[in-house]
DNA sequence: ATACATACC
DNA sequence: TACTGGTATGTAT
């Protein structure tokens, strides 16, 4: 154990810019002659330089844990030891072996591409990048050391016949799009990690195929390819791995996608060859890695397990053009996890593995039993996450393509130190950055600018609005400012740059879709709304948007005690607010003046509530304002107004994510059914509320169909409307005298709206201690209610934005002119829907692959351990 | 919310 | 000569 310091010390620089041999196909190399080379053209850079002085940071850290470690009791292991046991227990009763997870990666993926179109590549070593930076390299680069991450400089000092080739991503893109059609076949909600490699959920298929006749099993070789692509055919021998022989031109005529009769194993009509697979998983992914290989001509490997963490693992077990099946029993994959360094876990980076190492840590089976002084050592979310692998447990459920939350742009320069110059490339990243935002009709709150200097330290400077932006002015104006600032801080000195990059993030939504998907999850969570009101169809009304959000449960799994809720540290902001400033009704509509009135103050709380941040975030949002055209400025009022209003409700998101400590609960509430579902395991949770959900999809939802289809009638409507109401008020739920804002129900806690008067907020604040019951005030009719039983208030609520609902369709039915859409009137219906329905009423509309991950997702991460198995 | 670090491809 | 670019997330303040 102590020499583990010691020895970090003595290599350190080592670990840094040593060879990751880590890869696939670089085993057995002659390291330390590798090493060396890296090392001599390394040395004295300012690149190994900045290497060295990270090195001693990480070696900082591990020094300072090892001294925690050092004054750990053995009762505090003891005791440390028992809850991970009894932690280590539970996980293991939710161990679910019943999926077949796969994971697929292509072979040196550009390598592979690149040579394929130019043979003469073939056998030499080769890589695709450039001087600077290799992407990757062929297997016969991997020889000399040469690997992706490597810049190109160095890769030809260790193999002086290296050629390089620049990349072409539109062609690796166009090889992605044609596997990804493969993929699609054996899963149709792959989840695609980059454009060569992604997880697949083979479960349904591999069912599927135990009936299927062996004609749908049967596959030629070299069909499709032909006809899409020019002479380039006569390469692929290489690839095939047991017909040798292609000759493209015999099969220009059967292209057929029907193969032949069953039981001709080798060769079907038109003499094509063909190969049939069995039934199993194994040969439904060798099935599919041989589709890849004649459609491509390019290779893949695959990963076969019941979880993806050990699907990631084991594709990389047979690299190249192999697979690995590791079979679903807990025996199989104990044994498995012994003998696995760290290092290959997905997630294990070049940090946590020497972090480890220090700790004797190599292995998972070391990882398991140290797990007591690990829990010590770390976070929480680090130890749940070794935890996990240690047990061999991972997600077993692939969660859908979540939304982006970021949208970069960076680049790398000879240095540069004009001012000017400097502006001006911002001005350009911001002009690019506007563009793609555009594409994918997005905008965000948060600017970052990144800045590298020419000594490689790496600086990033962010600033927050209260509203979002997408356009180049926008952007440019704040990272202006930040760049600016940062400027000042080197002067006298010039700012040496080396790169420059402009982030930004916190989106909040503007097209339909997302609104309508925002609709749905916003059952289960709560996210920021675009406030920006740029899209006229969308943002009519400000008000459908808060409706949307307003009483919206939460569900906290297994979460016994949550630190502090989020909505209390709002609250407390509420509370400052309304101490600090008056309203400012001029930005609002009379209609809802008072609400607004609220809205404005709970933007000072933010702006003001911070001393110093309240004038460096002023400052640049009237700065930005100052240089922005007329149309963008007048968006401001209006922006921050219906923005900060989301955040005024509130929000239990957080509060679900953090503190999750025990897991006791034997029941789950169904947030779609609210009947309790016995188990624990929240992938049997999760497809319990797709079921749901489902269901509910096949029974039209009647809000929802005037809505996107406007072919009911205006009675018809109101008529489906009660009967929503009846339902819900039949249902008996008792939760009374409660002092919180949320109202549990086992592990479930629905959240309460309850807002407070302008005047009265302070007092009315929900208490947790004291006897007294918090006042009521319905956040849509803004009337304080006389109850104290939150059903009663509940209902009260609902039938106050059903009001609306109905009052805001009836309008723009009988005015016709902006019938109602997708997008704006729906939202507060189906949130509606969705929370009264007791059968699962609600309807999912967008195609099978958004709706139920999303909901399972939000679900998840409310257990902090569970995070990882995402 | 901000800054910085780690990780992945 | 020359050590990326894009995204997500964790950690610390």
């Amino acid at each position: 154990m102590e020499n583990g310091a010691s020895s970090t010390k003595q290599e350190s620089f080592l670990s840094r810019m040593a060879l990751n041999d880590n890869k696939a196909g670089m085993e057995g190399l002659d390291r330390d002659k590798i090493n060396n080379i890296i090392m001599e053209t390394s040395k004295g850079s300012r690149f190994y330089e900045n290497e060295l002085k990270k090195e001693q940071q990480v070696n900082q850290r591990i020094e300072k844990m090892l001294l925690q470690k050092a004054q750990i009791t053995e009762q505090q292991l003891k005791t440390a030891q028992v809850q991970v046991d009894r932690m280590a227990s539970s996980l293991e009763k939710s161990r679910d072996l019943s999926r077949l997870i796969v994971h697929v990666d292509m072979d040196a993926f550009y390598a592979a591409v690149e040579m394929r179109d130019c043979p003469e590549l073939k056998d030499k070593p080769m890589a695709v990048g450039s001087m600077s930076m290799l992407s990757t390299s062929n297997y016969h680069a991997r020889k000399y050391g040469v690997r992706a991450a490597m810049p190109g400089f160095i890769a030809k000092k260790l193999c002086p016949n290296l050629v390089i080739v620049p990349v072409n991503f539109d062609k690796y893109r166009a090889v992605s799009n044609e596997i990804r059609e493969i993929f699609a076949d054996y899963d149709p909600h792959f989840q695609p990690l980059s454009l060569d490699e992604a997880y697949l959920d083979f479960t349904d298929h591999v069912e599927q195929r135990q009936h299927w006749p062996e004609s749908s099993r049967t596959h030629q070789y070299c069909s499709g390819r032909l006809a899409t692509d020019e002479g380039q055919i006569e390469t692929s021998q290489e690839a095939v791995t047991e017909e040798q022989d292609l000759s493209p031109v015999l099969f220009e005529d059967s292209l057929s996608s029907s193969p032949s009769l069953p039981g001709s194993r080798d060769v079907c009509d038109a003499g094509a060859k063909c190969e049939v697979f069995g039934t199993s998983v194994e040969e439904a992914v060798r099935e599919m890695r041989f589709r890849i290989e004649q459609k491509t001509m390019l290779t893949a490997s695959a990963g076969i397990a019941p979880n993806m963490m050990l699907a990631k693992v084991c594709s990389d077990k047979n690299k190249p053009n192999g697979q690995y099946r590791l079979p679903s029993t807990r025996e199989a994959v104990t044994d498995f996890i012994q003998t696995l360094p760290v290092r290959k876990v997905s997630g294990i980076g070049k940090v946590s593995e020497k972090m480890l190492n220090a700790l004797d840590i190599t292995n998972c089976s070391h990882l398991g039993q140290q797990m007591a002084l690990l829990s010590l050592l770390f976070s929480e979310t680090s130890w749940h996450h070794f935890m996990g692998i240690s047990l061999g447990l991972g997600s077993t459920h692939i969660p859908r393509h979540e939304e982006r939350k970021s949208m970069s742009i960076e680049r790398t320069f000879k240095e540069m130190n004009k001012t000017e110059e400097q502006m001006s490339l911002c001005r350009e990243l911001c002009e690019e950055l506007a563009a793609d935002l555009k594409k994918e009709d997005l905008k965000g709150k948060t600017v970052t600018l990144k800045l590298k200097k020419v000594n490689f330290e790496v600086k990033t400077k962010a600033q927050t609005l209260p509203c979002a932006v997408a356009t180049e002015e926008e952007i440019f104006a704040v990272a202006k400012d930040l760049l600016k600032t940062e400027i000042e801080n080197e002067s006298p000195q010039p700012l040496r740059l080396r790169l420059m990059g402009v982030r930004i993030s916190a989106f909040v939504g503007s097209d339909d879709k997302k609104q309508m998907q925002k609709s749905i999850i916003g059952f289960l969570q709560l996210s920021k709304t675009d406030c920006s009101g740029n899209s006229p169809g969308v943002h009519q009304n400000p008000e459908k948007e808060h409706h949307s959000l307003q009483t919206r449960p939460v569900v906290t799994q297994m979460c016994q005690t949550p630190k502090e809720a989020p909505w209390r540290s709002q609250q407390r902001q509420l509370k400052q607010s309304q101490a600090a400033e008056g309203p400012q009704q001029s930005f609002f509509q009379r209609a809802h003046a008072k609400r607004l009135q609220l809205q404005v103050e709970r933007v000072k709380a933010e702006e003001g509530g911070s001393g110093e941040d309240a004038s460096t975030s002023t400052s640049t949002s009237i700065s930005a304002e100052e240089s922005l055209p007329s149309p963008v400025k007048e968006n401001h009022p209006a922006c921050s107004a219906s923005d900060q209003s989301d955040d005024f409700f509130v929000s239990p998101v957080e509060a679900s994510t953090s503190g999750c400590g025990g897991m006791k609960s034997e029941t789950l509430t169904c947030p779609v059914c609210f009947r309790r579902v016995e188990t624990t395991d929240l992938n049997i949770f999760n497809r319990h509320i797709d079921y749901c959900l489902s269901e509910g999809s096949r029974k039209p939802n009647q809000i929802l169909d005037v809505d996107l289809e406007s072919d009911q009638t205006e009675s018809e409507f109101t008529d489906n409307l009660t009967e929503e109401l009846v339902t819900e008020a039949e249902k008996p739920k008792t939760n009374k005298g409660s002092d919180r804002v949320f109202v549990e129900e086992n592990h479930l806690q629905k959240v309460l709206l309850i807002k407070g008067d302008s005047e009265t907020a302070t007092s009315q604040q929900p208490r947790s201690c004291d006897g007294e019951g918090p006042v009521l005030i319905c956040p849509v009719c803004q009337r304080t209610q006389t109850t104290e039983d939150l059903t009663v208030f509940n209902r009260h609520v609902d039938l106050c934005l059903n009001q609306e609902a109905l009052h805001e369709m009836r309008g723009q039915i009988l005015s016709s002119k902006n019938p109602p859409t997708a997008s704006n009137s729906k939202i507060k219906g189906r949130d509606l829907v969705l929370r009264k329905t007791s059968k699962g009423k609600s309807k999912r509309r967008d195609s099978p692959s958004s709706p139920p991950s999303k909901k399972a997702k939000n679900i998840q991460p409310c257990n902090t351990i569970d995070r990882f198995f995402r």
